[in-house]
DNA sequence: CTGAGTGTTCTTCG
DNA sequence: ACGAAGAACACTCA
């Protein structure tokens, strides 16, 4: 499920083990998720090294030496995941493209969804500009950066907005969403009308989620227990706390409803919902009040 | 069988 | 120009 804390848990799981390495042999398994010919990266590749990596929002960049330059570029769309093993054999369902290394180990691209997309490109800054990415949700994104952003798309709702990812990079729906409830903001608010409070408290929340994320290697069942993630009920376990109901007084039942066109937590009581502003689609069940 | 899913991109319509 | 909504992509799992 990458979002920015998956992805950067892979960056630094591929960091310990593929880097330094010449690749000699590449494995595509299925041409789809690849952005260039299956001879174009078989050339560009092998008997190259991977010298470091960068992440920027849900981008890996695995930079590479001379004379190919510049970097191999990883998208994991919905269901993309990394996988280091040693015997073909032990290569998981879903391995789209394989890159083989020198001391043995092979590298998989898993990703059973095929959104994924494998790139190359000789030029970074030019990558990022092309992929029109805000600044990096971790690491570059300031206050100042955020009112400006959100000033951009002053008319559109505020999940929407930040889900864009000019906004910010690598914000993701579960991590609005749990962003939004930790800064008390309604995410049918209109990107422009928060006051400086709650732009403050947006661009906290932000940074508070993004770093528990990552430092629990986006684990969801290690999230502290009063996050509002938990009521999504993906990988559960018991945290004294009953999902349904919002973490922060258990008493306000967690809505569920489509805003921008995606699934959408909150607590009505936490997060005033806007006067002008009234659900379209119920959960499936029909059951949010 | 149906529906929902963590992402991105494009189209269409207002 | 902006934004919403829907579709498309491709596939698994409940």
């Amino acid at each position: 499920m990458p979002e920015l804390p998956e992805v950067e848990t892979y960056r630094r799981f591929l960091d310990e083990l593929i880097l330094h390495d010449p690749v000699v042999g590449v494995v595509v398994l299925d041409t789809h998720v690849l952005r260039l010919s299956e001879e174009a990266l078989r050339a560009a590749l092998l008997g190259r090294r991977f010298t470091g990596s960068r992440r920027v929002g849900k981008n890996l960049l695995l930079l590479l030496d001379e004379p190919t330059g510049a970097a191999l570029t990883l998208h994991f769309g919905m269901t993309g995941n990394v996988a280091v093993y040693r015997d073909a054999t032990d290569r998981p369902r879903f391995t789209r493209v394989e890159l083989e290394l020198g001391c043995g180990l092979r590298f998989g691209f898993v990703d059973p969804r095929k959104f994924g997309r494998i790139g190359l490109t000789p030029d970074i800054a030019a990558f990022l500009k092309e992929k029109q990415l805000g600044p990096d949700a971790l690491d570059e994104l300031t206050p100042e950066h955020l009112t400006y952003a959100l000033g951009r798309r002053r008319g559109a709702l505020l999940k929407s907005a930040l889900l864009d990812q000019r906004v910010a990079a690598g914000l993701g729906n579960w991590i609005v969403d749990e962003v939004l409830w930790q800064a008390h903001l309604h995410p049918a608010r209109r990107a422009g009308d928060l006051s400086a409070d709650e732009l403050t408290r947006l661009h906290a929340a932000t940074l508070h989620v993004l770093r528990t994320a990552v430092a629990a290697e986006a684990r969801y069942r290690d999230f502290p227990a009063d996050f509002l993630i938990h009521a999504r009920e993906w990988d559960t376990i018991p945290t004294g706390l009953d999902p349904a109901y919002c973490p922060r007084h258990q008493q306000e039942p967690i809505q569920k409803h489509y805003v921008g066109g995606r699934a959408t937590y909150w607590c009505e009581q936490c997060q005033p919902r806007p006067e002008d502003w009234v659900p379209t689609t119920e959960t499936p069940d029909g059951t949010a009040a």
